[in-house]
DNA sequence: ATGGACCCTGTAGCAACTACAGGGTCAAGG
DNA sequence: CCTTGACCCTGTAGTTGCTACAGGGTCCAT
């Protein structure tokens, strides 16, 4: 596309996202919807590569989209202070260790249960049975 | 309810599900189909509730549905070899620790982020800045 | 002018529930 | 006997974060 902006199908290979993806952020409001050209194509300007590549960025990190778009609202304001941002990624950080915790309790379970198994028949597997009432 | 037939509410109770959920299990066919009062109330006879724990159990473990229903026809078959069921704990289990290393990783993401926030205004926020392109 | 790669809208699907709306049933108390 | 409130019924739509069509239009090179 000319003029230094981009098709949707340019914007999402340079972010590594789906077309279907970009228009799925524009249609929930996270991501500005671009001018169109004359054939009714969306041309996206610089501005919304950067946006793009911050959701991705953050989604990569685990945060829900309602945090992504807080996030970004905090980033637009420049003079206000971090505060806000660091209490979302800190809220996140301790959900992570949550999550983290939880996994690693079922693998204690999950790993004792198959540690058990004698690989007989179904009637006495210990899986079975540890699942069992 | 007589007849040491449950309702819904006490199955659910019983087992920590709500009765929305045990509806959608007989929906899915995960849970068969109770018989019916005169008046139209699901009766669940003592195997039901023997059924819906193991599904709960198995769903605590993190167990997807299509396994726990793949594990409840193993486990209706008392004389095969219990191999399969092995596989799919297995299968799970490796499956839960793939998703400990994510989180692992990106827990260590999230904190150096956070342990660079000064504080600031967002203008030199190190969080903003981690997540800018 | 025609082929193929791309783009458009709109809708439906995934997992695994959850939450109504709008009704019917049942048991206890007055 | 009647009412009240707790429970039950069906059916449908919402949640999160996409993904996958269907059925068309556009653009560019040959």
């Amino acid at each position: 596309m000319s003029c230094g902006s981009l098709t949707i199908g340019e914007l999402a290979r340079l972010t590594g996202t789906k077309v279907e993806t970009v228009r799925y952020y524009e249609r929930i409001r996270l991501l500005e919807a671009p001018m169109r050209t004359a054939g009714n194509y969306r041309a996206y300007a610089p501005e919304h590569l950067n946006r793009l590549s911050f959701i991705r960025r953050s989604r990569d990190l685990g945060f829900s989209l309602d945090q992504v778009r807080a996030l970004l609202d905090l980033s637009d304001d420049r003079d206000r202070p971090c505060g806000a941002v660091d209490a979302i990624a800190r809220e996140h950080l301790s959900e992570v260790d949550r999550k983290i915790g939880d996994l690693q309790a079922l693998r204690r379970e999950l790993s004792s249960m198959i540690d058990q198994c004698q690989c007989g028949t179904v009637a006495d597997c210990r899986i079975i049975e540890a699942l069992s009432p």
